[in-house]
DNA sequence: TCAGAAACGATCAAAATCAATCGAAATCGA
DNA sequence: TCGATTTCGATTGATTTTGATCGTTTCTGA
């Protein structure tokens, strides 16, 4: 803190070129040596031993991530507005959770911001069944607990029957939850009837449902039914939301937050 | 705790230390000398010590915590003999999976090399309670099942009574376990009685029991107990095993490969 | 296609860090 | 109290890491 006379060690340098290299999805050599404030012979040295890791592939000026995934995504277009959005809808989020609870993390990108704040919070328990929030919290942080289930590959998520099987063994305080599309009429719909089950089991024990949804879903309807809007307690959304909407909820007993 | 007249005992600081590598992920061996008030040579001989223990991996400079991701890392470290035997380990146990088998897959680095191998296979079903092998099979590869449970971060696996919810509803074919220590008087043991209570879940739902586990672990006994010989039905080794270990073994029925 | 610029790899010397050794001080058991 | 044992700190030579240099390769634009 107060010296910055020390160089970083070597793994923690290198730890932090494969964080801006895959943030970034690639970085130059050139930007890593005045990041780090190392020569460029070092930099060169640590990317060939994050190439032999398979961690990062070298190309010429530089090196380009090969632990992209979907998980960039949120990363990725960090400057974007709805990035921006979904970060201030996890933050609002992180008020809610309260001392000792129990909170649902459900998949998705939103709620992937919630568990990197989360990640401060050692006196509660998650419980989800998203691989990515896993990875998030991998490292430290609160209890974790993992449904199980079927692996699906395309949101990262555990489905099937074989998740409620713990599902039902278990009740949480709190469920954050996020949506492919949400309206009036149709209530909340998302892209898998496997995934809309699990989030239907989950409503169902949990005590409060808040669901995180930027306004880009709204009044978007997608395949799969997960419930009515009386599972709901809480949304919260941003200011793009329309007024008529944020008013219907509310006086259907539904709290709206836009932070 | 106000007067420190008396310098802490050994294990105190080693404690000290531990945590103090453990919160910063990282720690300098300059900086825990300028903490501890003691020279460097006592707090090398403290780090050498703690790695022999597992708490920590020493670097140029310092050490890293084993509960942090810096480590990983170092926790593949391809050159090393033991990472070569492990590999071979692993290969030799993918010609054991057949097509259109299930199979489970244990925590622990070898079985974390054969769960990289079979990311080429897509017919066959995975059923893993390790996050490491999940994040190996993220992307592409075979069905994955997850057993989930409680979330574990010395050993990056799902442990506790959840898990077994979900693997007493399934059957594998084949169940590739990794171990501690195995000896032949007190058979199978692991770290963690949590974990070794799934290992025995599994090996009861299992066809075949295969343990992988290379040379070192051999005549290892550690604090939990998994179970007895008569549960394995394969062990892959290597050729630094004591010859009269697999004479004892293979007289027991037990198959020994040591590719 | 070619030339200039940028980036690269190899090599070497300096600096930091490490391991080994020794002696001093503290601790323990008789 | 005495001697044995352990723990600690300092010194020294060995090792590792780092940064600079220089010749070679790769990229870019005319």
């Amino acid at each position: 803190m107060i010296q910055e006379t020390h160089p970083a060690l070597a793994p923690e340098r290198r730890d932090r070129i494969r964080s801006l290299v895959r943030e970034g999805g690639v970085a130059r050599v050139e930007d890593l040596r005045k990041n780090l404030k190392v020569s460029v012979a070092t930099i060169r040295r640590d990317l060939e031993i994050l190439e032999e890791e398979g961690k990062i592939k070298r190309v010429h000026g530089g090196a380009v991530s090969m632990e992209s995934r979907l998980e960039e995504s949120v990363f990725d277009d960090k400057t974007s507005q709805a990035s921006k959005q979904k970060k201030r809808i996890a933050e609002d989020a992180l008020n809610l959770v309260g001392h000792e609870e129990s909170v649902f993390l459900d998949g998705g990108s939103t709620t992937l911001f919630l568990a990197r704040l989360l990640k401060q919070r050692t006196d509660i328990t998650v419980v989800t069944n998203s691989v990515r929030a896993i990875e998030e919290l991998a490292d430290s942080g609160p209890r974790v607990i993992f449904t199980g289930g079927e692996f699906r590959r395309i949101s990262q998520t555990m489905v099937g029957p074989l998740s409620s099987a713990i599902l039902e063994q278990i009740r949480v305080d709190k469920a954050f939850m996020g949506t492919m599309g949400f309206c009036l009429k149709n209530g909340i719909t998302t892209t898998d009837p496997n995934e809309a089950y699990i989030k239907r089991v989950v409503a169902e024990n949990a005590g409060q449902v808040i669901l995180m949804a930027d306004s880009s879903k709204a009044e978007k309807v997608s395949f799969a039914r997960v419930s009515d809007w009386d599972q709901v307690d809480i949304l919260i959304s941003d200011h793009d939301i329309p007024k008529d909407f944020t008013k219907t909820l509310r006086k259907r007993g539904i709290k709206v937050r836009l932070p």
